[in-house]
DNA sequence: CACTATTTGTCCGTATGTATG
DNA sequence: TCATACATACGGACAAATAGT
């Protein structure tokens, strides 16, 4: 009995009603609980599930209309329409630090900010640095061929820094540029997270203010383990997510459960799908 | 020249002004861009950098203020109050599915749903089942102590989900109760993405709706490679946050990148901050 | 070819919420 | 606080296209 589940949508939040249910709907499309051309329910059927007017219920189907993700046709009802199925595009690396580089070199970049300033405390505690101390800033954009995919943040300690600048920042990936000062990589350690595109970077990443973005937060070190970069990536997770494969490993005759990283890889979508009119 | 950035807020979303800006205060805030007790923008301030009405921004305020992030007093002005610090909880363990098993035993779980019915399209694929094949659907909320942190949809193939049914599922992780019905669990594929909380799983997740959520969706299989389990999962992101380590391998003598995931370890913070008074 | 049921498209009037000045 | 403008949401009514009998 799945439609017994309440769907409800609450009045008293900011966001309204037919948003709400534009939301709701189109979750239950790009999840795929329907196939192409399958018929969903009308306006009548939606305002009674939902406890709403038939204006609401409609204005809710417009929105998926506007946005190509239904069709709808008097007397026909209203019709899903599947995305020409948008097969991810993998990049072809192995291992997801080499993925980082081929990133780097594979994609178009756009150098938004660059500056050099006193680190925020969040920045200078996650590269080891006292307060007060100078890091250079960049600000990029990675382009996809459709559009862009991720706002990048990167803090450098300005040591490090100032051994390039803007245009080697624009044509090569900030890890090359890393080793050929002389940092030896070891490793990094990052988050993984979730946030919502506020008025800076929706724009720049053209997607609707208040859409979902992956966010990563990733701290590079040396060998030695000291910090060497910071850098907190938005992307669209349309056109960018994060794949990995988990493999189980035997350790022993214990039966524990252990983990490793096999083929790990992003895969980076070129959905042309558009928001909001 | 950071504060030169245009930021704006859009008339033409549906989100009320007020809210956005709330948002963006929000974010802010929460990323770590003021120290505990600094001053920031005051109501005049914040009207011109949005260039909405005073009331407006006064508005954003306030609800910043009602969520316990900011104190406003007269004439003292608007001051950032920090979270104590929230220090993540990590889950001391070792490998990814290991520690998909450690959560599924250190947290607490609550069954919604509980059925089987005819596979949609996307998870048949999934699953590798013809189409029309029955699927055991499970929907699961996992609680930390301060509350739900993740929403678990899962799919087994009836024929396995047959030999346990809703106590089980209530009290032992799926994996385990995979393995007992003599599934010899293999590895798994996952795919990190983000989403917004829609009106079915916020009030479930005790956010709000709209929230930004982590999305996890992985498909487990046995050695032979038979997919077994489809689990799609929605995760507040501050309270679960997906930690790994990447570290650099040589590999002979070309400066190759590879990559292996090292200690890698989902991280659980806890942070009793509430949402929407 | 009606006739009908269904479903979307369009219109009205009204009440409330949002935002400005 | 007030007046104004616009968006949201409701209920109801009718027209137009489609599919089935």
């Amino acid at each position: 009995m799945r439609g017994a589940a309440a769907l409800a949508v609450d009045e008293r939040l900011p966001t309204p009603l037919y948003h709400q249910i534009y939301l709701i709907l189109r979750n239950q499309i790009i999840d795929g609980r329907h196939n192409d051309g399958d018929l969903i329910a009308g306006e009548e059927d939606l305002a009674r599930q939902f406890n709403v007017s038939r204006i609401t219920a409609r204005r809710a189907l417009a929105e998926l209309a506007a946005e190509g993700l239904v069709v709808r046709a008097r007397g026909r009802g209203t019709r899903v329409i599947k995305p020409p199925s948008a097969p991810p595009i993998r990049a072809n690396v192995e291992g997801l630090i080499e993925n980082l580089m081929a990133m780097g070199l594979k994609t178009q970049v756009k150098l938004i900010e660059f500056d050099y300033e006193i680190a925020s405390p969040d920045v200078a505690r996650a590269l080891k640095l006292e307060p007060g101390a100078e890091v250079q800033r960049a600000v990029r954009l990675r382009f996809l061929t459709d559009g862009p995919f991720s706002y990048l943040t990167t803090y450098v300690p300005a040591s490090i820094g100032r051994q390039f600048g803007r245009k080697e920042l624009e044509r090569e990936p900030l890890l090359g540029l890393l080793e050929r000062c002389g940092v030896k990589i070891g490793g990094a350690e990052q988050t993984i997270s979730a946030t919502l595109a506020d008025t800076r970077v929706a724009p720049l990443l053209q997607t609707a203010i208040g859409a979902p973005l992956l966010r990563i937060v990733r701290v590079v070190h040396d060998r030695e383990g000291l910090p060497v970069e910071y850098i907190t990536g938005l992307y669209r997770p349309d056109r960018y997510q994060y794949r990995m494969a988990l493999a189980r490993v035997e350790t022993g005759d214990r039966n524990t459960w252990s983990a490793n990283l096999d083929p790990a890889e992003a895969s980076v979508s070129s959905s042309n799908r558009e928001k909001r009119k």
